[in-house]
DNA sequence: TCACAACCTGACCATTCGGTCAATGAAAAT
DNA sequence: ATTTTCATTGACCGAATGGTCAGGTTGTGA
């Protein structure tokens, strides 16, 4: 269970910004509440502490608990979606590879709770996102397998199944936000140095970018 | 919400067998239930109904929703210390690794509720197996590294940092499981082929096995 | 057959939680 | 200055949930 460490504030009179400063505090704090306790575990009056707002005044914003879990779930999909440029202007595997990786890495690192609420939404069964899944997702998916069949047509690397290079792709990076906890029990209880998300980086991008034989 | 088709119940009338018999169907209803729910989301009547027993049975057999639950965790991370055992007995990373992986995919295949709620126990901090990942998991690792390490100064593999290695084969391991829902989604939401969990395994075999210079 | 222990379960309870609402305050528009 | 709209919040409620318990049933060993 989160402690309730509450998120700064930053009050403005202003009438319009009050709406959008309020949302921000609520989204960054139900995005850390439902990552470390789950949606069941999660608690509005949890958040509301943690935002340093009256539960009520949560309502005001969100009618309901689940309107405001779907909106945390969105926006770490669309952190991911802009990491997807790095696939498509490179011209080779070494390129578009090596950055993705190094974007989705780096999205690891600094939301790693968008991560978390993701991975057990869909752990779950995708109750709420089930459609972004079937549209956004999917037409994702096969537009990067595509870049892939071409580059192993052009003889840039070797044969693999793209898809389960994507899978890998994925699995690898998103696991140092999911499983961040473990990794830092691992490692002395100690969160990663720079130094040493350097090297996580520079690991998985090394054997994957050797094991597709792009390099 | 996992829809109560009820599992399966084997009468015996001998005492004995009796705690054994009910232990079993309640854990394996509580795996399914905490997998698809989570810990906060599932509920002790629900896991009675998928047990095909009152609520009371259950808390005739475990105490608390809590003491259930650790017992769910502690079995899948059994399950995964046995798969171990292939990389103990193994002269190098072609025939270890290569049997490693394949040990846990399989057991991403069998076991997908028990790899859920592992992941979520550690994305939610690991409150109730944080002594394990203390103890038996870092033993275990350290332990890993080494054989790693020997095979790299005996110049059987490149050397890569072997505890990352070994984060990316957790990863790509589990994530047939942890996400399988999302794979699924993109399988034109059809279960995964014995062909294709083949083929899975091999990809992730070759990607790796080349990526760290073993083959 | 009898007594004991293990097993079973419907009914019940205290607590917690998501959500509502009426009343109030404050800024902006008229 | 007055009205209107937006923002705030304490108090409250119904439903759901984990857990309890008393009383029953069933198997087993003497």
């Amino acid at each position: 269970m989160p402690e309730p460490a509450r998120i700064s504030r930053i009050r403005s009179g202003r009438r319009t910004d009050i709406r959008r400063e309020n949302e921000r505090l609520i989204l960054d704090a139900a995005e850390r509440v439902f990552a470390e306790a789950g949606f069941g575990g999660a608690t509005m009056q949890l958040i509301a502490d943690m935002a340093g707002l009256p539960k009520a005044n949560l309502h005001y914003y969100f009618p309901t608990k689940e309107a405001l879990y779907r909106r945390v779930v969105q926006n770490i999909f669309e952190i991911w979606l802009d990491a997807a440029a790095s696939f498509d202007d490179a011209a080779g595997p070494v390129e578009g590879i090596g950055a993705y990786v190094e974007a989705k890495m780096e999205i690891s690192r600094r939301h790693p709770h968008g991560s978390k609420v993701w991975a057990a939404e869909v752990m779950h069964g995708a109750p709420v996102i089930q459609d972004y899944l079937e549209t956004t997702l999917r037409d994702w998916t096969n537009g990067r397998i595509s870049v892939i069949q071409r580059w192993i047509d052009q003889g840039q690397m070797a044969p693999i199944n793209p898809r389960h290079l994507l899978y890998m792709l994925w699995a690898t990076t998103q696991h140092y936000a999911d499983f961040g906890h473990q990794i830092e029990t691992l490692n002395a209880d100690q969160p990663l140095t720079d130094q040493q998300w350097r090297d996580a980086t520079d690991s998985v991008k090394a054997i994957i970018l050797r094991g597709i034989g792009a390099v």
